[in-house]
DNA sequence: CTTCTTACA
DNA sequence: TGTAAGCA
């Protein structure tokens, strides 16, 4: 209750140079505590001894949240150590940081999305389909929050939002979700093939020798260019292989005389 | 007095 | 990983 904010050295502004251990610890999403511990186990280098205090940097900060980004993926500690120290053998922090925070940040822009399950039942017609709950829940769709399915995490609005537009329009729920298990396996193959790709053409260059700062800054940069990259080629072939498929199946399936008006909707 | 450290749960 | 007590 005592805690008063920092008196001075800072501009009311995210970005700072200089941190006292609480600072850090508010900035980071973590504790005092947390980041001893990590300090002792080598996963953060340590602070700049200033008198009785200890002042660290935004690199320090940074260090905090991968390994945030990284426990929260399932790494141990101990795990994200070996990579930690794997990656700066040899290394400066900087470069090398952004890349890792790149890699492993999250892949949509979107907002996680939380609902209860009234408004779930709300964006599908008012009725509760207990298997399709439980499918939902399976692929990952839905995050129950808690034991009794009262709340989800929605990690992909879209994903909910296209299986809500598709529900109106009649198509079964479990139809939806049986789409969507398949669809993904699909979707996998073709991202493993986009990795490989990146990695044949793109990355390697890098291959074979440690990493400079200035490398690293320019295969994070390479990272986040290609995602868009992949997006708009997939959107773009998946666009004129749906055109093609619909032709095909209007060609086998409609009476002559109706391809003409449904040809136009394509 | 405040912050850091240590040790214990 | 939180907390309490001792140290600088």
């Amino acid at each position: 209750m005592t805690r008063v904010p920092s008196p001075r050295t800072d501009s009311g502004l995210e970005r700072r140079t200089q941190y006292r251990i609480d600072d850090l610890a508010q900035a980071a999403g973590t504790t005092v505590r947390n980041i001893r511990a990590y300090q002792d186990r080598g996963l953060l280098p340590p602070a700049e001894r200033r008198g009785r205090s200890n002042v660290y940097g935004p690199a320090h900060l940074q260090r905090l949240r991968l390994i945030a980004q990284l426990l929260n993926r399932g790494h141990t500690l101990a795990g994200i150590k070996e990579l930690l120290d794997a990656w700066s053998d040899g290394r400066g922090l900087g470069g090398v940081l952004g890349l890792v925070a790149e890699v492993t940040g999250p892949w949509t822009d979107e907002l996680p999305e939380r609902l209860c399950r009234a408004d779930l039942r709300a964006r599908f017609g008012g009725v509760e389909d207990a298997e399709a709950l439980a499918a939902a829940v399976r692929l990952g769709v839905l995050e129950p929050e808690s034991e009794a399915w009262e709340s989800f995490l929605v990690p992909n609005p879209a994903v909910l939002g296209v299986a809500a537009r598709l529900f109106a329009l009649g198509v079964p729920l479990q139809a939806c979700l049986g789409h969507l298990e398949s669809l993904r396996a699909d979707v996998e193959g073709m991202a493993r093939d986009f990795v490989e790709f990146s990695a044949l053409h793109v990355f390697a260059r890098y291959a074979g020798h440690a990493l400079t700062d200035e490398e690293a800054a320019e295969a994070a940069a390479s990272v986040r260019e290609l995602r868009p990259l992949a997006q708009q080629v997939v959107n773009a072939e998946l666009a004129r292989a749906l055109r093609a498929e619909a032709v095909r199946l209007l060609d086998s399936a409609v009476p002559p005389h109706l391809r003409d008006v449904l040809a136009r909707e394509l």
